[in-house]
DNA sequence: ATTGACATATTGTCGGACAATATGTCAGCA
DNA sequence: TGCTGACATATTGTCCGACAATATGTCAAT
């Protein structure tokens, strides 16, 4: 017979979550703006009437997420998490999942040509002409496989960048990093400056002609050929990815 | 005249940051598995050679990325980082961003249809029951705009599931997170559950019939209304996600 | 096999302490 | 005036020791 009344357990948070809720609903509620700097531990700590140590927990929780950050080693302030943090604590759960470059890859089919295509329809001057010089460096690199990482890695981010939508941004910061070391792997093993640099210089120019269909037209086949370049390079397509 | 020589800033990391920073490696080098149960505080304190407190920050570092939790008030365990820890923090940097639903839905165009194309080749039969379940549910609620709300949002989330890529399900969790109480004002606003229902069958449908352009397609139009309905709802689309 | 009593281990929180470093002030000197 | 150095102050990073609350493990009694 099961019992006529069932109670739901009771959740006694510790106090180091506490404060640390009542701290992050105060910045993303927009209470505390980012770049504000926050009262000192001690203040906290009398302010919530717990002790530092306490205080301390809390804040290396928000600490992770990149909402807290100190300038220097000294004061506390509130921080716009950018791409780095978030990336960071995003492919790490990534790969303990151990996801496979395919599944990384799907995801990327789906948000680096759509990236392509808003480009077309946000980009400024100045984001051209970065892209521009970009690609100028990519012509002078093409034999330095180290060069050509970083200038390829690059020209992803700019046209991402050229969205402006952050929420994009966000999204494909885990893809970045987990990418970066395939993107080193097959460099090496094929050398495809070329076709990299005609991809790019098919997206620029399409960027450049607000042509989104053949941004992201332009886009997909790069990315085929990242695919293309790991299965040829037998880097393991249905492998899950190592950090 | 510029120094001849210049130094590089020397980082002296704080002990705690070292700490979480070898707790993480071992973790993700997988070192230490998922279940795993790491020594006990004061252990860790001996080994690292610094205080209880010390390595309490570091803990506290790595809790907020989901990557450890505590079974019960009691001993700290290696945890899988689930969607929810992800999209919490993802989301909230987005929040702060002040992301606008427009960029949010340009992102959930990119991985919804997406997410609908993968499920065609890799749901199981056990998948496509609980999608077919949910089906019936919507029906019955279609009226209560709470449970309307519940059986949408678990619709979409069995289709992300469904795909098995765990990157995919990974990039949607914020937006899952962000869009709930935008779907929600729309429902209430609209009563929108024939045209849902529609959608939803017709993604089913295509689900079964392992038809990857139709369920796409479907995902598609059905994103698009949502689209329409905050549109029509007045509910701002260029403004800023509320949390 | 279940219950109760008891010792033990571990966490959450507290309080105080100190060294290292950043900040602010002010006098001294070109 | 503008720069330098000395000094007091504030704040953080780290340590130590302590205690209550709570899980865990053991064992006897029923």
């Amino acid at each position: 017979m099961p019992p006529s009344v069932s109670f739901d357990r009771l959740a006694h948070q510790p106090a180091y979550k506490v404060v640390s809720e009542k701290i992050r609903n105060a910045i993303v509620s927009g209470e505390i703006q980012a770049g504000d700097l926050l009262p000192t531990e001690t203040d906290l700590a009398e302010q919530f009437g717990v002790t530092r140590s306490t205080v301390r927990e809390a804040i290396r929780l928000l600490e992770h997420g990149g909402i807290l950050g100190r300038a220097g080693r000294k004061r506390l302030v509130v921080t716009l998490p950018g791409t780095e943090a978030i990336g960071r604590s995003v492919s790490s759960a990534m790969l303990m999942h151990q996801v496979t470059f395919e599944e990384l890859w799907q995801v990327a089919m789906g948000l680096e040509p759509l990236a392509g295509k808003l480009a077309c329809l946000s980009a400024t001057k100045e984001e051209k002409q970065l892209l521009a010089d970009n690609l100028v460096r990519t012509k002078q690199v093409m034999n330095d496989h180290d060069a050509l990482l970083e200038v390829e890695i690059e020209f992803h981010n700019l046209v991402a960048e050229a969205t402006h939508n952050h929420a994009l941004l966000l999204a494909r910061a885990p893809l970045n990093e987990l990418f970066y070391p395939a993107w080193g792997a097959i460099i090496r093993a094929l050398s495809p400056g070329e076709r990299i640099l005609v991809a790019h210089q098919h997206v620029y120019d399409a960027i450049c002609a607000g042509d989104e269909e053949k941004a992201e037209e332009w886009m997909e086949k790069h990315m085929r050929d990242f695919r293309r370049g790991i299965e040829m390079g037998n880097l393991g397509f249905d492998q899950p990815v190592q950090g």
